[in-house]
DNA sequence: TGTACATCAGTGAACGCGCGTTCACTGATGTAC
DNA sequence: TGTACATCAGTGAACGCGCGTTCACTGATGTAC
């Protein structure tokens, strides 16, 4: 018998590797057909089972979606967290770069997170919490950033509405700046993705290093 | 008998209301139930139809999403001409507002456009045609700016990649700016749409005001 | 070490459902003389 | 103005399909003594 290592059983072993392989190849059908063409039935005809087996897995269909989705966002801030605080300060390049790589890696992973919300679901609390922790990473790297950002009339506003930023002690126009740095970067990556810059005959790429020069660059001289 | 004022017969007017009433009801159940739940038979049961009666409207259900697809782009692209070119010179800031305008409207339009794409869908080259048109707009007001925007690494890269400006006479530091006008404006407004601010507690549309001040701002003295 | 029992993975049949789409048909509306 | 015919909107039945999900069951795997 294997030896009792940690607390994991073969079972248990065997069921969180039944579990992955089936959202393994959820993946894979959301990337070919769509998120909402999702079947648990199709799924199970693809791993060789039948369809009712896999609610020995997954209670539902929703669960199968939430845990892909929260898969989705935990991926996301664990590639994110690792390259801005890589190696010594945060670094709002380095978390640019790795959120590109990241988002181009799996672009079903990105627009299950950003493209259109199914309609009716609402996320569970602790997939809000992992959301919250990628803003704490961008905010860590702007904070971080050697030029602190000029004052802004937005920023003015965030001043009284920073409950968003839990409690961090970056100034507001920080603040401003790590939601710029959120839309601006989702902005171009989302375009992309979604292949409407598809046919232009540019290189996206290059547009997305403009935004990050342009997130770094010194604030003009007031 | 009715004058025959134009050539339209009653029978084709006919035909012209129930089209636009099917779409009317379409748009409302991609609003509840999302753009791929979108069925024939549904619409023809809220109009009080069987379902095989819509197939003297439309040939089949991807007919029907051509068609809201091909509408939400000319709608956009009605909105922003109009706003930008309103009163005289053409005005970026007046486009911005239009579309913000526009997109709250009816978030699922906007989606329709920008959010996840269908898979396996290909746009027919009229609508492309529509979008370049769009872009068009953008450039014309990016163009009239007051300040001329300064060159970037990228916009030397624009230089030689312009074949989706369709011949527009604006220097390459224009298309940059009409580029980053384009997602960064979108930036905000899909995560507005998709709901990522919600329970964040700033106002979106300062958000939205303080990226149109950035991009509408003189540039920095070089 | 072997035996008895409990646990659990997976099956196949079945449920009701709604979908897109076709087809032959009825009945109303418009057109031509 | 009335009559004869063509056009076309809409119906109801039918097709095959795949979906999510339940249920009673078989058979393998692990556990306790």
């Amino acid at each position: 018998m294997a030896a009792k290592t940690d607390s994991t059983t073969p079972r248990e072993r065997y069921r969180a590797q039944v579990r992955a392989e089936v959202k393994e190849h959820a993946w894979d059908q959301i990337g070919t057909a769509g998120a909402s063409a999702l079947s648990l039935n199709a799924i199970a005809k693809q791993m060789g089972m039948s369809g009712p087996a896999l609610y020995r897995y997954f209670a539902n269909r929703d669960e199968l979606i939430t845990e892909l989705i929260r898969d989705a966002y935990q991926s996301m801030a664990d590639a994110t967290r690792t390259a801005a605080a890589g190696d010594g300060a945060p670094d709002l390049r380095a978390l640019a770069a790795a959120l590109r790589t990241w988002a181009l890696a799996d672009p079903q992973r990105y627009l299950l997170i950003y493209g259109t919300p199914i309609p009716g679901y609402h996320a569970p609390d602790d997939i809000t919490a992992i959301s919250a922790e990628i803003m704490g990473t961008v905010l860590n790297a702007c904070a971080a950033m050697p030029y602190g950002p000029a004052e802004t009339p937005f920023s003015g506003h965030l001043a009284t509405h920073r409950d968003w930023a839990r409690g961090h002690p970056a100034p507001p126009a920080v603040l401003h700046r790590a939601l710029t740095a959120w839309t601006r970067l989702h902005g171009v990556l989302s375009l992309e993705l979604a292949g409407h810059f598809r046919g232009m005959g540019f290189d996206p790429a290059e547009l997305y290093a403009a935004e990050v020069d342009a997130l770094a660059a010194p604030p003009p001289p007031a």
